[in-house]
DNA sequence: CAGTGGTCTAGACCACCAC
DNA sequence: TGGTGGTCTAGACCACTGC
């Protein structure tokens, strides 16, 4: 890596290096790094170098910081939301993001585990406010939720339907009932989703998503806003999804052959995802 | 601002305080802020306090420092990257997403513009090999660029096309060519993609992003891998974006009524997604 | 040349944790 | 109690910009 022109200060060079020999299993993974002190012997600089070098990767989601105890080296692969549809993988119904986390985290050797925070009626936040096309006095039915792999949160996820709508799916009041996969029973009431956006933006965490999701200030996380239409086009669910950056690869998956080959009967596609 | 039992340091208050400032427009888009030593005095902090606060603000995007001059507040605006597939628009061929995106570039009054970096045969990297399925020597046409807003860098693109892909579409050699837009002469050379993956990660940029894309070592970016498959799954094109994390919303849109139309039932929902 | 931010240091005090 | 990281300071030197 010849720089030239380009010298990088010590706290970068040092944060790469240290990256390098995370990499390289010099520092493996779950065991806390030399302390602050001894690696500014090691480099001959001052801790703060070494502290700030330790900040890009805590900023990365490379290391993590146990107060009182050490900067340990991160453990969790990223995990894959599949947001692939069916005209995809000729399947029937797609499951809903969060399942098809939930099956890789259970591959990984990990539980998956969903906290219900909120169930119940509330004044929704303006984008969602927007989006239904309600008034800003509005009530509609969120549930909040919180998703983990064992022990460390995942996910944030809160879901937002009109009352119009609940009333003509009351499971949704069940803490049990929808569990990330409401489409179920939204389609037993006849309100099957067709069509769906998703907007992906990346931003610092606020405090509370700091504390749940047990980030740092300088991690970012995805923030998502996926919207579900019914055929006639009237939404149905607003959820909100809030993820740690370096836990998640978001993958879409889409098909735009459905409109010129006939629909095929029976026998299906050969189409299999592809590798990765 | 009651943050009980969470005090912030004083660095993210400022932080904080500076971004309420901007937000308000008591320090305007375009001009700079006051100088650190200033900012120190205001606050009575040292002047390491205030640049570590601004360090926030610029990892967030909020303010990009020009050296010698100062710390300016950003004016670009978000862009967003509309993924949408045609069944969820019923237009007949969605526009690529650079397209979708130059138009709302040009909506912002600002000009949107590419620069063509390499267009040429080489040997691609082991994320492109394996979707291409090909050899690690195996040698593929690449097309490199870079998109701007006035004068702004927005995006780095970097398309792999197989080379025989490339012999029945030579037009891919040409500079002028596809210019982002590859799937018009794709299609009139018999090959229209018709499915795609896309994987979105975030994640910090590398030496060479940082300097193209006007970035600092703090700032992340999204990472795209955007693959096109033909009919019978054949890869056409692996598309690698990588984007300022704080300049773009990505979009992505479906509809998965097509097949709905068969089976009204509310039947039983067997068939699940395919194991990867 | 003066003003800006970039970086680094030595030293200090604190909160937290394990023993 | 000793080790860990979190934070802050005063002071210093540097590179870059614009006048």
């Amino acid at each position: 890596m010849t720089t030239i022109g380009t010298p990088q200060p010590q706290y970068a060079q040092i944060a790469e290096l240290v990256r390098a020999r995370i990499a390289d299993g010099t520092y493996p993974r779950g065991v806390p790094l030399p302390s602050e002190d001894r690696l500014a012997e090691e480099f001959g600089v001052s801790r703060v170098t070494i502290n700030r070098a330790i900040g890009l990767l805590r900023a990365s989601g490379d290391v993590k910081v146990r107060r009182g105890v050490g900067t340990v080296v991160r453990t969790l692969p990223r995990i894959t939301r599949d947001v692939t549809t069916r005209h995809a993988t000729d399947s029937r119904q797609p499951p809903p993001p969060s399942r098809a986390a939930d099956s890789e985290i259970s591959g990984m050797g990990l539980r998956p585990r969903t906290d219900y925070r909120e169930v119940g009626e509330t004044t929704p936040p303006p984008v969602v406010t927007r989006i239904l096309g309600i008034t800003e006095a509005d009530r509609v039915l969120v549930r909040r939720r919180v998703h983990y792999a064992d022990e460390d949160p995942t996910e944030m996820a809160d879901s937002y339907y009109p009352l119009p709508v609940v009333e003509r799916c009351p499971d949704l009041r069940d803490v049990d009932g929808g569990c990330g996969g409401a489409y179920v029973p939204l389609a037993a009431a006849g309100l099957t989703p067709v069509r769906f956006t998703e907007d992906v933006d990346v931003r610092v965490p606020t405090e509370e998503e700091q504390r749940v999701l047990d980030l740092e200030p300088t991690q970012v996380v995805f923030h998502t806003v996926h919207v579900a239409y019914t055929f006639d086009g009237d939404p149905l669910e607003v959820c909100m999804h809030v993820m740690p950056g370096h836990l998640w690869t978001l993958r879409y998956g889409w098909d735009d052959r459905a409109e010129e080959v006939p629909e095929p009967t029976g026998g299906s596609h050969h189409a299999h995802h592809p590798a990765r």
